[in-house]
DNA sequence: TTGCGTTATACAAATAAAAGTATAATAGTT
DNA sequence: AACTATTATACTTTTATTTGTATAACGCAA
């Protein structure tokens, strides 16, 4: 039959994204490129868009994501804080190995039938 | 920080969702009421919706989940096919082990530190 | 033969989500 | 002082998703 498991995963607070994959990423490019414009650049998505997104989840977590820089030598700039490189290492990590976990429990249920 | 675990697990054929959540419950539905339209009714989905739903993934999934009757005594109605009720049973076992897996995970990784 | 509740289907309408546009403020550098 | 690339923010426009409406066919029952 060849289905094909897909999954999504993320944190919420009260109900509403705190962060997931997409947040991830961009803080990874953020990190990389020292700018949340260059960053939501690199994966085609408006910059409003990115810096909403990161608005809201500052929010939601009550911290920081960025240290931000407005003006200044190359106009400003963005850098990840203290808190987000942890939640980023956690989540990366829970990520990783719920996609070994997931993918293992997958072939055992779905594969020794067909 | 009190975050909470979401995710959502499907699965697809050829990068199209071929079952999940959404499908499992409706086809619940189905039969234990015989009759799609108040299957969609129950979770206030338009039958519409839940029609194209159920088609949908049978083209894709190439078996019929569904078998209708038109016109008869009660008007028609609907009940699940074999196919439907395997593919039923192994998801919902999925399902299962995934959710006590992922949350064990989850207490691992993040509550350990707060 | 009329009525009933359902399946089947096409479309239109309404909502929601995403993307794009425009503009101000900022602070180093030239 | 002017220039630059960025953050910050409000809107508008576009696109996608969801919901609703309308209609036909069906077959049993009264």
């Amino acid at each position: 039959m060849i289905l094909k498991l897909r999954y999504k995963i993320w944190l919420e607070k009260n109900g509403e994204k705190a962060f997931g994959d997409g947040p991830l990423d961009i803080l990874h490019r953020v990190e990389k490129t020292g700018s949340l414009r260059q960053a939501a650049e690199e994966i085609n998505m408006s910059y409003s868009q990115a810096w909403n997104l990161i608005k809201d989840l500052e929010k939601r977590l009550g911290f920081n994501l960025l240290k931000r820089k407005v003006g200044g030598e190359r106009g400003g700039g963005s850098e990840i804080t203290e808190e987000a490189r942890e939640l980023m290492t956690q989540f990366k990590l829970f990520r990783e190995e719920a996609d070994q976990s997931l993918n293992s429990l997958y072939k055992k249920i779905f594969k020794e039938k067909d």
